[in-house]
RNA sequence: GGCCCCAUCGUCUAGCGGUUAGGACGCGGCCCUUUCACGGCUGAAACACGGGUUCGAUUCCCGUUGGGGUCACCA
């Protein structure tokens, strides 16, 4: 007889040995606690040279949808968490799960049963009426093949151990107990025939030959149930060597409660298209919530990998912070190139100046980028500040531009004009020393013509730089739009 | 409720028996400055509580409290 206690234990597969997988079940759009548990695993698998597979868990046909699928992969390829190698679809592994059902049912470690859903419900009301603890107890484990009925269906369940204990030495959570009188006899095999979900992760990990199990601990419990069935089929044929499993805590709302929609629990595209991320900016701050390295914040790609390990993910649940991402984000923004962000606002900025159009606005966006995105924490923020360089004349005051245009400020600005008329090099340096020798002159400071100039040449209170703003206008445009300004009555 | 797990500034974290408990976001102040940002400097801010173990506990053990997960013919 075995040993009361079933350890599994975590090893250290030699290096290239490593697989790990993503498994999402296509019920939604892709979720940051989603992309997390991809990102770990994917981090995990290049540290250790092995590989890192996808695998879509399409097993409930009714909620699965191809939208979801699709907005899965979108998702992991924005993120640059694509499998490497094709994704295995597992409804269409069905009939190996259920050939996997039938050894074990075969070999005593699964049984028929007949007991129907309305009965179950039925002792399990009982069971909560009178206070006690319910578990599947059914007399169908130990029947033989005469007693069962000829024409009722059947689920198939799986024989749990009921004495002993089960110790799994999570990578991340470390020793878990549990009692195996706790396990229920679930079912593998529904009363239709298809395989549920316990039952496909197993196999479909063993035939995958993933070595590394790294999900949310939502799966804690599963990880005991998977065993079972692990358990049976060393019994039977041998080779399904335990996994190591690392079950990583959940992302938290900022409230501390399960992430939802109201915070965070946006699809990835969401971030993408509505909050205006990057996506390292992303990677970033999921590799960050629940890890850490000394005192590092930005960390690339490739120091990810080289300094990532399992065994140093946290196990508390840590909550999703926007404030901190989007700190992230602008930092990412200011690296990035700046014909890629042009690229990227040129379809949000279309939208918002009508005269912008890619063909003939590219080339100012991207020279403007340099001085647009050290203000921009967001894509979004990015756009609006663009939006000045495309408007048309005469342009639009806010309220703050509109008052800042007092009459002094209006006789300023003609003063400006004939200055600036007889500019010739127009460039930031050059105007730079002009206007500030105009300030002196005049005996003002500076301010009192900036901001003049900067409310007639962008409607706006405040924008970049205003001699970078009159560069990167022209000069024609620039006393076009001050001159606007400075013959309002 | 049963079972499992967790617990350092408001948040993300460093720490792995002896530290002025470090960094980051956010917040306050100062500097830079034509506005807004960026950047720099700086301030406030944490070991949940109670017992042990130990010469010494943030660190190890137990309990309390608090939080989370899970209890389907869903995954």
């Amino acid at each position: 007889m075995a040993s009361a206690t079933d350890t599994v234990s975590a090893g250290s597969p030699a290096k290239g040995s490593v697989v790990t997988r993503f498994a999402p079940s296509p019920t939604g759009y892709l979720h940051i606690g989603g992309a997390r548990t991809a990102l770990f695993n994917w981090l995990y698998a290049r540290h250790h040279g092995g590989k890192y597979l996808l695998r879509i868990e399409d097993t409930d046909r009714a909620r699965s949808t191809d939208a979801a699928i699709a907005a899965i992969f979108d998702g992991l390829d924005w993120l640059g968490l694509g499998g490497d190698e094709a994704p295995v679809f597992q409804f269409a592994r069905s009939e190996r799960h259920a050939h996997v059902a039938h050894q074990m049912l075969e070999a005593g470690h699964a049984y028929r049963c007949y007991l129907t859903q309305e009965e179950l419900a039925a002792r399990r009301e009982a069971a909560q009426a009178e206070r006690r603890p319910f578990r599947i107890d059914s007399e169908w484990r130990d029947a033989t093949a005469e007693q069962w009925p000829a024409d009722l269906t059947y689920v198939v369940r799986m024989k749990s151990p009921r004495e002993g204990e089960t110790v799994i030495a999570d990578e991340v959570q470390g020793s878990i107990t549990v009692q195996n009188s706790e396990l229920d006899d679930f079912i593998i095999l529904r009363s239709d025939g298809t395989p549920t979900y316990m039952l496909a992760v197993v196999v479909d990990d063993h035939d995958m030959g993933v070595t590394h199990v790294i999900r949310g601990d939502d799966h804690i419990n599963n990880a005991f149930r998977q065993l079972v069935i692990i358990r049976a089929m060393q019994a039977i044929e041998g080779g399904w060597p335990d996994p190591v499993y690392a079950h990583i805590p959940l992302i938290h709302g900022a409230d501390g409660a399960k992430l939802s929609k109201r915070h965070g629990a946006l699809g990835v595209d969401a971030y993408r298209d509505e909050l205006g991320l990057l996506p390292e900016a992303v990677f970033n701050y999921l590799l960050k919530l629940g890890w850490g390295h000394g005192d590092e914040e930005i960390i690339s790609r490739d120091q990810a990998v080289a300094w990532f390990d399992i065994g140093d993910v946290n196990k508390g649940a840590s909550r999703f912070d926007i404030k901190k991402l989007l700190n992230l984000n602008g930092h990412y923004i200011r690296e990035a190139d700046d014909a890629r962000l042009a690229r990227l606002v040129a379809p949000s900025l279309a939208k918002l100046a009508p005269a912008f159009t890619p063909d003939s606005g590219m080339d100012l966006l991207t020279r403007a980028m340099p001085v647009l995105k050290v203000r921009a924490a967001d894509l979004n923020e990015l756009a609006h500040g663009a939006v000045f360089l495309f408007a048309q004349r005469p342009l639009l005051m806010v309220d703050k531009a509109a008052a800042i245009l007092n009459d002094d400020a209006k006789e300023i600005l003609r003063q400006v004009l004939t200055v600036l008329d007889a500019e010739n090099g127009w460039t930031t340096e050059g105007l730079e020393a002009t206007v500030k020798q105009m300030a002196e002159g005049f005996g003002i400071g500076l301010g009192k013509i900036a901001q003049p100039l900067r409310a007639s040449l962008t409607g706006q209170a405040t924008s970049p730089g205003i001699f970078d703003v009159l560069a990167l206008l022209g000069k024609d445009e620039s006393l076009a739009r001050i001159r606007d300004q400075a013959a309002k009555s």
